[in-house]
RNA sequence: GGGCCGGUAGCUCAGCUGGAAGAGCGCCGCCCUCGCACGGCGGAGGCCCCGGGUUCGAAUCCCGGCCGGUCCA
C-alpha cells in the first residue's frame, strides 16, 4: 500500500492513555508510545534485546503462556475454539497451517460460512519453514514451529463485534494487568499486512525489543494488485506463545525457555558442551541486532560477542555455531513431530515433501555436529515432552517413529549413494565440482561435500549464496502452454437454476420424469434428474431419455459449478423446453458403481484402523469394473496386512452396517466428525453432505451409496502398487465382480495350462517338467556349440595360408549374432593370423568380419575387408580394427567372398 | 505438478567422442589344507528398463514411455 493513511491508526485509546506518534530516529517507522525516551519502535533489528531488564512478575513456560492468554480472552467474552492440525487439510492452495487466521481461510473470511464463534480465542500451533536455515542463529527469534495464540472478531455490515480500539485495549490489558509489564514499555508500531488475498492496516506491539504480538485489521481484499475494500471486517491477531514464555523466562536463548530441561538432555546427547553463560547473555544482548540474511551482520554478530565474552572472534563463532545447530535440532524434531502427528506421510511431493526436508535438514545438522544416528530417539523426547500440549502425539506414537525410523535410512542411504557419486567427480575433476548440482539432483547438503572433499585433501567453500542459486536453477522458464480454452459449449447453462439431484433424493431411483429446462445440440437440462454427474471420484451415469416417442442414449453427465447438470446425448436433442421427458438409468451398472463407492468408504475405514490414520485418501476413482483408492502410506502393504483389511471390509459387510448420508452445517460437521471427513477434498459450501457407514467411517461425499453395507455383497483386493513415495494405490472389486474376477483368473490358469499342454490341477508339475526340459536342452545346446567350434578348429588347421592370413568363411545356423561373435572372437583371438566371415543369407544379407590381431597388424584391418567387400558386393559397411560388419542386399555367393578377402590379403 | 540425475551380471558399478558387453564382491568346481580362512586356477551367470527412430552397425545418439532417486512448487 503505498499511500497509507495515518488515520489508519489514530484509535481512541491512544488519546485517552496520552500515547504519542513517534516516527524511529533509525528505523524511520511510526510507533506510539507512552515512554518519553523512546527513540525506536522497539523490536528486533532496531533495538538490541533488554527485556531481560524488565522484571517478570512470574515465569511462564509455554502451557503457562498459552492457558493465560486463552483465559484471559475467555473472561472478556470470547470463546475457545480447538485448533486445527498444521496441515491445512481444509485449504486446497496451502499445504501447512502457517497461521490462525488460516483455519478461517476462505470460507469463513469469504464470508460463505459463519465463524464456529465470534468473538474467539484460540492458540494454534503453526509451522512456517521460509526461514529454516536461520532457526538457531537468532537464538529464538525464528522458529519452524510455534503457537500462535490469537483473539478474532468478525464485523459483518449488520452485526459489528469489535474493532481497533478494544483490540488495542485487549492487548494494552493482558501485557500490563496478565503479565505486568509496565505501561510505559509497550510499543504499538503501525505496519501494514499482507496475506491469503487479504490485507489490513497493523499494529505490532513490542517490548524490550522482542515483539510479542501483531494486531492486523483486515479490511482489504487484494486483487491484481488493488485493494478493495471488503464488507467483512475481521480482527485478525497473533500472540507469540513461545515469545510470552520467553520474555517471562529471561532466559538467554528462547529456546531454553520452551524446551526447559529438554535443551540439556539434547546436548548430552550431541554431545554440545554447555557454553560460559557470560557467552550466552553476550549473545543475548547481540542477537536483537542481528539480520541473518546478511553475512555482514552475522560476522559482526560473532565480533560483538567476541568483545563481550572475551574470547577469540574464531572461538566464538565456533561455539555459537556449535549452539545453533543444538538449538535449531530441538526445534526442527518438535516440528517433525507435529507434522507427522498430525498425518503427514514424508514422501517427494506436497506436504509430504516439506516433511522430508525438516528431517533432512536436521539430520544434516546432527551429521555437523558429528551425530551419525539417533534421530528417532530425539524426536520421541519431543513426543514425550509435548505430548500433553499435543495429544495427538500420544495417539500417533507409533507412526511418528516408524515414519522418523523410515526416514532416517532413506537419508542414510540417499547419502552413501550420493557420497560415492561426489569422490568418483572429486578423483576426476577435483575442486571443479558443482555443488549447486549435486545438491540439487542427489540431495547431499554442501557442507557434507565440502567435508568428504576435505578429507581428500580439495578445499571447496559453499557460496554464500547457495540457496539462492538453487532456487534460480528452478525458476528457468516454467511457462507451460496455457491450455486452450475449451470453446464453452455450456455457458449457456450457468444462467439456468441448479439442478433438483433425485440421486440424492433416492439413490435407488432408477427411472422419472422430468420437464426439460433447456437444451442446446445434445446437451440437454432437466429440472431434476436422477443421472449422476461424474464427480467426487464416482463415474456418470449412463441410460436413456425418452420424449415423443424418440430414445436418447445418455452418454455423459457433468454438473457445472452451479449445481447444474448436464447430460449429453448420443444425438441433437429434437424437443423443447417444458416438454416431459422420461429417464432410465443404465441401473445395473449404476449398482456396481454403488457397491465399489460404498466398499470405498468401509476400505478407507479398514486401512485407518490396520495401517493408523496417518493414512489419507490421495485419489480415488470408482467405476462399474472396480474401484481405485489411493492413499498416504510410507511403508509397502505387507500381504498379512491386506489379508487383515481385506478380512476387515468383508466383516463390515457382514455386520450389515446402516449407510446413511445427510446435510449438516459446516462447522457442526467438522465439530462432530473432525477433519477426516475431508478425504476427498473441500466442498467450499456452508453445508456439506455426510455419508456415514455406522461406527465405522464418516466423509463428506457426494457420491450415490447403497443403504447398508450388507449389499456390497464381497470384496477383494485385486491389486496393490506404490504409485510414488509415500503413496499406495489400491484396486478392489465388490459384489458380482469378486465372482467376475475370480472366474478370469480361472480361466487364464486354464488358457495357461492348456498352453503347457496340462490341466489346471497339474499344471505345477507340468511347469517343472518342462523346465527341466529346457536347462537340459540349453545344456545339450552349449554342447553341440562347443562342437562346433572343434570342428572349426579344425577346418582352421587344413587352411592354405594366404600372406600369412588363413581365411575362414561360414555360414552360421545360430540365429543369435552375439553367440557367433563369441566364437568368432575366441577363434581370432587364438590364432592371430585368422580371418574370419560370418555370413547371413537373406534380405538383406549381413555379413560380419572378425580379423586376428597380427593380421590387422601387417595386412588388413577389418574395417579395410568390410569396405572392399561392399564396394564389390554392393553393400554398405564399416568398422573397427578387429571387427566389422556390412549389409548387401540381395543373397552373396561365399566363393565370392572368399576370393575378395584373399585378393584383400594378396595387396 | 515441474526441473535435474540415474536404470548394464545376484550386489556395487565402469563402459556412454557409435564398431566383438567388462571389473570388484558374491556364487560353483578344482588346487592348497587334517579342516577352515587366505591364496592360486578354472567356470557359470546379461531382453545393457521398455517401445520407436537415425545408422552398414546402438548399451552408447534422437524421440516417447515406465521405474527409481533428488530438488523445488
Amino acid at each position: 500500500m503505498s499511500s497509507l493513511d495515518p488515520k489508519e491508526f489514530e484509535v481512541d485509546f491512544f488519546r485517552e492513555m496520552g500515547f504519542r506518534r513517534k516516527i524511529g530516529k533509525k528505523c524511520r517507522e511510526a510507533f506510539w508510545t507512552l515512554n518519553p525516551d523512546f527513540e525506536e519502535p522497539q523490536d528486533a533489528p532496531c533495538v538490541s534485546y533488554w527485556f531481560d531488564e524488565i522484571p517478570s512478575r512470574e515465569r511462564l513456560d509455554v502451557s503457562e503462556s498459552r492457558r493465560r492468554f486463552i483465559e484471559f480472552f475467555t473472561k472478556r467474552g470470547h470463546e475457545y475454539v480447538k485448533p486445527r492440525p498444521v496441515v491445512a487439510r481444509w485449504r486446497e492452495d496451502l499445504f501447512l497451517t502457517i497461521a490462525s487466521i488460516v483455519v478461517f481461510q476462505p470460507h469463513v473470511t469469504s464470508g460463505l460460512v459463519p465463524p464456529p464463534a465470534n468473538p474467539l480465542v484460540i492458540s494454534q500451533p503453526s509451522i512456517r519453514l521460509e526461514d529454516i536455515d536461520n532457526v538457531g542463529l537468532t537464538i529464538g527469534r525464528h522458529l519452524t514451529s510455534f503457537e500462535m495464540a490469537a483473539h478474532h472478531a468478525f464485523n459483518y455490515p449488520d452485526k459489528r463485534v469489535y474493532w481497533k480500539d478494544e483490540t488495542v485495549r485487549f492487548a494494552f490489558e493482558f501485557f500490563t494487568k496478565e503479565l505486568g509489564i509496565p505501561e510505559d514499555l509497550i510499543v504499538f508500531k503501525e505496519s501494514w499486512w499482507e496475506g491469503g488475498g487479504n490485507a489490513g492496516p497493523c499494529f505490532e506491539v513490542a517490548v524490550g525489543g522482542l515483539e510479542l504480538a501483531t494486531l492486523v485489521f483486515m479490511k482489504y481484499e487484494v486483487i491484481g494488485g488493488d485493494y478493495r475494500e471488503i464488507p467483512l471486517k475481521i480482527v485478525d491477531t497473533g500472540y507469540g506463545v513461545e515469545r510470552i514464555a520467553w520474555f517471562t523466562s529471561k532466559t538467554p536463548t528462547g529456546f531454553h525457555a520452551i524446551y526447559g530441561g529438554l535443551v540439556s538432555r539434547f546436548r548430552d546427547s550431541l554431545g554440545v558442551e554447555e557454553p560460559d553463560d557470560r557467552v550466552m547473555w553476550a549473545a543475548f544482548k547481540a542477537a536483537g541486532r542481528l539480520d541473518p540474511d546478511d553475512e555482514h551482520s552475522v560476522n559482526e554478530y560473532y565480533k560483538t560477542v567476541s568483545k563481550a565474552a572475551g574470547l577469540s572472534v574464531e572461538k566464538a563463532r565456533e561455539v555459537l555455531e556449535r549452539e545453533a545447530r543444538l538449538y535449531s535440532v530441538l526445534d526442527h524434531t518438535r516440528t517433525l513431530a507435529l507434522m507427522l502427528g498430525d498425518g503427514i506421510v514424508p514422501s517427494n511431493s506436497g506436504e509430504g515433501y516439506l516433511a522430508r526436508l525438516v528431517a533432512r535438514r536436521t539430520m544434516k545438522q546432527l551429521l555437523m555436529l558429528g551425530v551419525e544416528s539417533g534421530l528417532v530417539d530425539l524426536v520421541e523426547m519431543q513426543v514425550e515432552t509435548w505430548k500433553a500440549d499435543f495429544p495427538q502425539l500420544r495417539e500417533n506414537r507409533d507412526y511418528i517413529l516408524d515414519a522418523v525410523q523410515l526416514e532416517e535410512e532413506k537419508f542414510r542411504e540417499a547419502l552413501r549413494r550420493g557420497l560415492r557419486l561426489v569422490d568418483s567427480m572429486l578423483r576426476r575433476r577435483g575442486s571443479s565440482i558443482d555443488l549447486v548440482k549435486i545438491y540439487d539432483s542427489h540431495g547431499i547438503p554442501p557442507e557434507i561435500v565440502v567435508e568428504q572433499a576435505a578429507k581428500r585433501g580439495i578445499k571447496l567453500h559453499v557460496p554464500r549464496n547457495f540457496y539462492s542459486m538453487v532456487a534460480s536453477l528452478h525458476s528457468g522458464a516454467p511457462l507451460r502452454a496455457e491450455k486452450a480454452e475449451e470453446p464453452q459449449r455450456d455457458g449457456w447453462a450457468r444462467r439456468l437454476k441448479p439442478t433438483r439431484p433425485l440421486f440424492h433424493e433416492d439413490p435407488y431411483m432408477r427411472r422419472f420424469s422430468s420437464k426439460v429446462l433447456d437444451c442446446r445440440g445434445n446437451l440437454l437440462v432437466l429440472e431434476a434428474t436422477a443421472f449422476y454427474p461424474t464427480g467426487g471420484g464416482q463415474i456418470h451415469d449412463t441410460g436413456r431419455i425418452v420424449s415423443g416417442g424418440r430414445v436418447y442414449r445418455v452418454v455423459d453427465v457433468y454438473s457445472l459449478d452451479n449445481g447444474v447438470i448436464i447430460h449429453v446425448l448420443d444425438r441433437n436433442y429434437e424437443g423443447s423446453p417444458g416438454e416431459t421427458i422420461e429417464g432410465l438409468i443404465d441401473w445395473e451398472r449404476r449398482y456396481r458403481i454403488m457397491r465399489h463407492h460404498t466398499a470405498t468408504h468401509a476400505l478407507l475405514g479398514a486401512l485407518r484402523r490396520v495401517l493408523g490414520s496417518h493414512v489419507w485418501q490421495a485419489g480415488a476413482e470408482k467405476t462399474e469394473g472396480k474401484g481405485r483408492l489411493d492413499i498416504t502410506h510410507h511403508r509397502p502393504i505387507t500381504r498379512e496386512q491386506i489379508h487383515a483389511i481385506e478380512r476387515l471390509v468383508n466383516k463390515v459387510i457382514d455386520e450389515r452396517r446402516p449407510v446413511r448420508a445427510m446435510i449438516k452445517p459446516k462447522n457442526e460437521a467438522e465439530e462432530i466428525h473432525g477433519f477426516t471427513i475431508y478425504q476427498g477434498g473441500v466442498p467450499l459450501k456452508p453445508e456439506i453432505r455426510i455419508v456415514e457407514i455406522e461406527g465405522w467411517d464418516t466423509e463428506a461425499c457426494y457420491g450415490t451409496h447403497v443403504s447398508n453395507t450388507g449389499e456390497i455383497g464381497s470384496f477383494r483386493i485385486i491389486g496393490v502398487e506404490r504409485i510414488q513415495d509415500g503413496v499406495v494405490r489400491l484396486e478392489y472389486v465388490a459384489g458380482g465382480r469378486v465372482a467376475e474376477e475370480a472366474r478370469n483368473l480361472e480361466e487364464k490358469l486354464a488358457t495357461v495350462s492348456s498352453m503347457i499342454g496340462s490341466d489346471p490341477r497339474s499344471v505345477e508339475n507340468r511347469l517343472e517338467s518342462l523346465l527341466k526340459e529346457f536347462r537340459e536342452t540349453s545344456e545339450a545346446l552349449k554342447k553341440y556349440r562347443d562342437f562346433w567350434l572343434k570342428s572349426l578348429e579344425e577346418r582352421i588347421a587344413s587352411i592354405e595360408p594366404v600372406e600369412g592370413a588363413r581365411i575362414l568363411v561360414i555360414e552360421p545356423l545360430e540365429k543369435d549374432p552375439r553367440t557367433v561373435r563369441a566364437v568368432m572372437r575366441k577363434l581370432t583371438s587364438t590364432y592371430p593370423d585368422l580371418v574370419i566371415i560370418a555370413i547371413y543369407m537373406g534380405v538383406p544379407t549381413s555379413i560380419e568380419v572378425a580379423v586376428g590381431d597380427s593380421v590387422a597388424a601387417s595386412l588388413a584391418t577389418a574395417s579395410l575387408v568390410s569396405g572392399r567387400l561392399a564396394s564389390l558386393l554392393g553393400g554398405k559397411g564399416g568398422g573397427g580394427r578387429t571387427f566389422a560388419s556390412l549389409k548387401v542386399q540381395g543373397p552373396v555367393d561365399p566363393k565370392r567372398v572368399e576370393e575378395i578377402v584373399r585378393d584383400v590379403m594378396k595387396r
